[in-house]
DNA sequence: GAACGGATGCTCT
DNA sequence: GAGCATCCGTTCA
């Protein structure tokens, strides 16, 4: 695999990013085993004029503060018991960041079905935010991670054939922002979240 | 140190 | 499709 992307590759307008992200393998290596996911949706937070960014107005905390940092960084989020996984775009000090919400699984699907247990069947087993996490075997251990090297990375994939835009899931409460069309899937993939 | 609430998932109807 | 279970980081006292 020395097709990973580069950091110049996130280097750009998260909302390009996000698209630009779409049908590339996500890649973790670890002792049990390496297991590869076809990133088929995601979503984009456009930090100071997005509020349901974490990052919105400038928010700065521990919590948030690699989205701040260099394009390329992972952010990972804890939310209710489950772990979300993004990916920090943009320039430095441009709290942008783009949330990978399903892949598809290409390498390795023993080991996710393993880790997500009887749940995990089917396409239930990485259809979403917090499932391709456990999926994957992504966990708070990773947040401000360079993706760019081993064990966890994301190499060149297979460019999707059609893609979809949409409104973003589950920031129901959160005005004008819930309304924005920053949500992007490959058009008929199974592994969407819905 | 205690209270709060969320970028969800799962089960049941 | 709707309702609820479930935790930990952040925030405030």
């Amino acid at each position: 695999m020395n097709d990973i992307l580069p950091t110049d590759f996130y280097h750009q307008p998260t909302l390009e990013l996000a698209k630009s992200l779409l049908g590339t393998y996500l890649v973790h290596e670890s002792k049990e085993g390496t297991v590869i996911g076809r990133i088929v949706e995601t979503e984009a937070y456009l930090g100071i004029e997005d509020a349901a960014a974490h990052s919105y107005l400038g928010r700065r905390t521990k919590r948030t503060e690699v989205m701040f940092g260099s394009a390329g960084t992972v952010y990972t989020y804890v939310m209710h018991t489950h772990c979300l996984f993004n990916i920090v775009a943009n320039e430095r000090d441009i709290p942008e960041a783009v949330l990978v919400r399903a892949v598809e699984p290409i390498e390795g699907h023993e080991l996710m079905r393993s880790r997500r247990g009887e749940k995990g069947k089917g396409r239930q087993v990485s259809n979403g935010p917090g499932k391709l996490t456990k999926a994957l075997g992504i966990t708070m251990d990773f947040y401000g991670w360079d993706i760019t090297k081993p064990p966890l990375y994301i190499t060149k994939g297979e460019t999707p054939e059609a893609i979809e835009e949409g409104v973003r899931i589950g920031i129901d409460n959160t005005g004008e922002a819930r309304y924005y069309p920053y949500r992007f899937w490959i058009k008929d993939n199974p592994y969407v979240s819905r």
